[in-house]
DNA sequence: TTTGTAAATGAATTTTAATTCACCTAATTT
DNA sequence: AAATTAGGTGAATTAAAATTCATTTACAAA
């Protein structure tokens, strides 16, 4: 007896996702995984059905991760500028340091292999919950704008978003200039 | 003798970009194409070398298009945060009523059929130069905080970017309060 | 009208990539 | 340490999709 090497998932899976960030969903060929992980071809229909169920599993794996990273603890005692500060700029690492993980949703919303009930929404108020809980705190003690949360969610990762699209194309750092500015806009933007 | 049809570019193009939109890049297939568009495979073969050739002249038909259109006539002599208004919300409408555009972009990308050469940052600059101007304008007149206009713009559009996907992603259009507190957010973020 | 030529067609072919499988190897169990 | 069993391999197979091409129109010029 032989037992599956776990670890082999996690290979095959980070291996998939740094070459889809390279030459996107349309581009991955199984073979090419299999050679690029330096397992056989075969190795890796051990653990996946198929490829349509790895590109799945794939989403989930990554659903869960970047759940449980934002949830970093914040700290408490702290006035809610900065916890929102701390947030955002976690949520802006987040996204520059793993060009990938946006890469592939990106494109998986858009494959065929994405299907409506993959829990895409829940997955992703989640990760955004805790923007969401810190907002509405705001608006509580009257500090931000007194609006749809939602949109104001909406209009932050927006902006923090683009923000890491730019540093990752440009390959460049935030550089601590463009990160005062890029909160003050997001601030003077939601306070009230 | 009989001549080339040059309707029939547009209608594989727009086929195409339609098709994408709803299956992606990765399950857009000639024939299906084809189909879609109400003519044979062979003939898709006429109009463009081969399916590679296809996708990129779609990128350069896209790419045309978008330039052109954010360049709509400003009404000069009103307030500059009126005339950032209004571009601002042309911006967001352009986004919204062509999401098989973002669609397209978006993959194109990343995909193996995107190659650096492909002219992507001009292209994207000459659309975004009108938001650029205003905003170096409103500088000048000391409305706008004073600093790198790149990223003020980078930011401005990644609030609006957003917005829009939401917009697509519910098939909900934008509310007018909606658009009041998304234009609060980002005039009360730039002013200075 | 007739004729020449290039567009249009879609089944047949070729190409590419996914998937299988007969054989090998390494861990576990007895 | 032998036997057993599941993991690992990669060439061979199958499946899917791109591309071709013999044939059939439709148009334009003569």
């Amino acid at each position: 007896m032989r037992s599956k090497d776990e670890t082999k998932v996690q290979l095959i899976l980070g291996t998939a996702l740094k070459m889809i960030e390279r030459v996107g969903l349309a581009g991955l060929k199984m073979s090419d995984l299999a050679k690029e992980a330096g397992v056989a071809t075969g190795t890796v229909y051990i653990y996946f059905e198929d490829k349509n169920q790895l590109i799945r599993e794939l989403y989930l794996y990554l659903m869960h991760y970047n759940t449980a990273d934002l949830n970093q603890p914040i700290s408490e005692n702290e006035p809610l500028k900065i916890k929102i500060k701390k947030i955002a700029r976690n949520y802006l690492n987040n996204n520059i340091n793993n060009p990938e993980h946006g890469a592939f949703l990106e494109q998986y919303f858009r494959s065929p292999y994405f299907h409506e009930d993959d829990a895409t929404h829940q997955a992703e108020e989640l990760a955004l919950q805790p923007i969401y809980s810190l907002l509405v705190e705001g608006q509580r003690q009257s500090l931000i704008k007194d609006a749809d949360p939602e949109l104001l969610v909406t209009l932050v990762c927006g902006m923090l978003n683009e923000v890491a699209k730019v540093s990752i194309y440009t390959q460049k750092p935030i550089t601590p200039a463009e990160w005062e500015l890029t909160f003050s806009v997001l601030w003077d933007g939601i306070r009230s």
